[in-house]
RNA sequence: GCGCCCUUAGCUCAAUUGGAUAGAGCAACAGCCUUCUAAGCUGUAGGUCGCUGGUUCGAGUCCAGCAGGGCGUACCA
């Protein structure tokens, strides 16, 4: 419909004034007595040539030629928008696009053919996954899969380092609990990890070698063990919120493939870095940052720098044509760093998007919730998942703006999960479900040739609705924002519920019956489509 | 101190990227089930969009200043 909008219009205002052409734009009012769409496009042209805006639309609307089988009229409104009425026949006959494309009706192909990496959780393997790691992992996934409908060929990805000095105190943290199981009266350190999963790869390991570990190095297999079981947790949480990463990358292969060596030969012979008090600087300062930052320390060890942008550079490498980075507010200073490097090594970093969303607080009997996996004081995603449910804490975690800082009260998260939003979604396609087998029973049947009846307000507003999901998918997918899609849904399924309260389909005359049944299936589709976007299930009963 | 983010109804949050009368859910109140699922629908009440200026046809949205909060500000990641 914006398309047909804008052929419609286009040739007009290249006469009037050519170069206001791509500020050409149609929105959806807010009120329905604004009409379908809107144009501002008349003020627009009214800055520029300096004439009255109403003027303006009445030499615009006045030169058009209006099949009125399509749109009924045109009207001038406020300060000089131009509001466009569609024909309430042809709108609903576009119910047919939604049934012919099914499962793909919201699919683009806008970026066929392009390649998308998209890096999120990338937690350290040193504790099972928290709350606090939740919206991380659902927002990064969701915009995964909208980019998948925008066109691209997606791989998710997470980056962990087993190399650092927390996966050493990890490692040390095993055999303290080693020592302790084999009887040995032990004072485990207070800075050490607390939690009791520790505890049960001690005993597996002991389970497996006995004693024969006592004098083995706390970095070897305790901490390979400890590694190994916690990634193991770690993939099975995410895979009960559907979350499967196709690439997970260690750090520790930048060192082994030489990347860090090659960064920094590449740092060098671009005069990029330098050496003072022992350790290695890079020029941040003469890239536009602040100030200039330690690579490697005067121990010979480097900092994070070094491999982020190693890390980075492999992503270029991989011939990728989007590379998001979705991080917590915690790294919000360091990103910078790594960019302004990527950028003097002469990479184009503007195909990198660096998403930060804001900290989840987390509120327990009024208190915030203060996590840390060190002291083992947390609510983890598995807890939550079995309280509530996938899909409750998919949606939770889709449903707003990355930006806010969210708050979530668990207590109430588990006593109202009955009264959660995500319900009246799913609630909205069960309804679908059982009423098309009832019409099934009483032998009322799908049918496209007479949808021109389906003129009631209530029927205009959910078919409305429905035919603007592939605008709402393509405006999420490039705006990074997962929870537009969430607020979409909700709204739509308002607009079923209340042609479902006004419009019945059984008992109603034959026609009516058929062509709401069908506006029901396309109803269905779309909760569908929509609903598999965010990761949440579209029940048939409930 | 500096950087990023936030401040909208009692609570949790939206707002078509600068548009027309700022909207939902929860909580509160009043109604609606002999007909397709009441996990639903209808209505009432609830607002100085943190504060002060500025930009313009038009500001919750952009700019400046101020106040309050979150996260950072390492030779930790």
């Amino acid at each position: 419909m914006r398309k047909y909008l804008y052929n419609l219009i286009n040739p007009v205002i290249s006469e009037i004034d050519k170069e206001s052409l791509p500020f050409l734009q149609f929105d959806i009012p807010q009120q329905e007595a604004h009409g379908d769409f809107s144009t501002n496009i008349a003020m627009i042209i009214s800055k520029r040539l300096k004439k009255n805006p109403r003027e303006i639309a009445t030499t615009i609307t006045n030169a058009l030629t209006l099949d009125t089988n399509v749109i009924t009229k045109t009207e001038i409104a406020g300060p000089g928008f131009i509001n466009f009425f569609f024909a309430p026949a042809y709108i609903a006959n576009r119910t047919t696009e939604i049934l012919d494309s099914g499962s793909s009706f919201g699919k683009s192909a806008k970026n066929s053919g392009k390649k998308a990496n998209v890096e999120f959780v990338s937690a350290n393997p040193t504790g099972p996954l928290t709350v606090g790691h939740g919206r991380n992992a659902v927002c990064g996934d969701t915009i995964a899969n909208m980019l998948e409908w925008i066109g691209y060929d997606v791989d998710r990805e997470y980056y962990f380092n087993n190399a650092g000095r927390q996966m050493r105190v990890l490692g040390d943290s095993v055999k303290y609990r080693y020592r302790e199981l084999l009887g040995e009266t032990i004072e485990f350190p207070e800075d050490y990890y607390q939690g009791d999963y520790i505890k049960t790869i001690a005993q597996n390991l002991i389970n497996e070698h006995g004693s024969s570990l006592l004098d083995e190095n706390p970095e070897g297999k305790f901490k390979a063990a400890a590694e190994e079981f916690i990634f193991a947790d770690i993939k099975k949480t995410l895979h009960s919120i559907l979350i499967d990463h196709k690439i997970f990358y260690n750090e520790n292969s930048l060192y082994e493939e030489g990347k860090i060596k090659n960064l920094l030969e590449q740092l060098k012979e671009k005069g990029l870095i330098y050496e003072k008090d022992g350790a290695t600087w890079l020029k941040l300062s003469e890239m536009g940052n602040e100030q200039d930052k330690v690579i490697i320390k005067s121990t010979g060890e480097p900092t994070y720098r070094l491999p982020d942008i190693a890390y980075h550079i492999t992503k270029f490498d991989r011939k990728y044509d989007l590379i998001i980075d979705l991080f917590g507010s915690d790294h919000n200073a360091t990103y910078p760093d790594v960019m302004a490097a990527l950028k003097s090594l002469g990479y184009p970093v503007e195909k990198i998007k660096v998403l930060i969303h804001q900290f989840v607080t987390i509120t327990q009997d009024n208190q915030t919730v203060k996590m840390s996996t060190r002291k083992a004081n947390y609510v983890t995603i598995d807890d939550l998942v079995e309280e509530v449910g996938n899909d409750v804490v998919r949606y939770f975690f889709n449903m707003r703006s990355i930006t806010t800082h969210m708050n979530f009260d668990i207590g109430l998260a588990k006593k109202q999960s009955d009264e959660n939003p995500v319900f009246y979604l799913q609630y909205a396609h069960a309804r679908i479900c059982s009423i098309m087998r009832n019409a099934s029973e009483q032998h009322i049947e799908q049918n496209r040739e007479n949808l021109s009846v389906l003129v009631v307000p209530e029927e205009q507003k959910l078919l409305k609705k429905l035919l603007i999901f592939p605008d709402v998918v393509l405006q999420s997918a490039e705006l990074y924002e997962p929870h537009r899609i969430a607020m979409y849904l909700q709204e739509l399924a308002e607009a079923f519920h209340r042609f479902y309260t006004v419009c019945r389909i059984i008992g109603s005359e034959k026609h009516v019956a058929e062509s709401r049944l069908t506006l029901a299936a396309a109803t269905k589709i779309v909760l569908k489509n929509g609903l598999s976007i965010l990761g949440v299930s579209a029940p048939e009963k409930m």
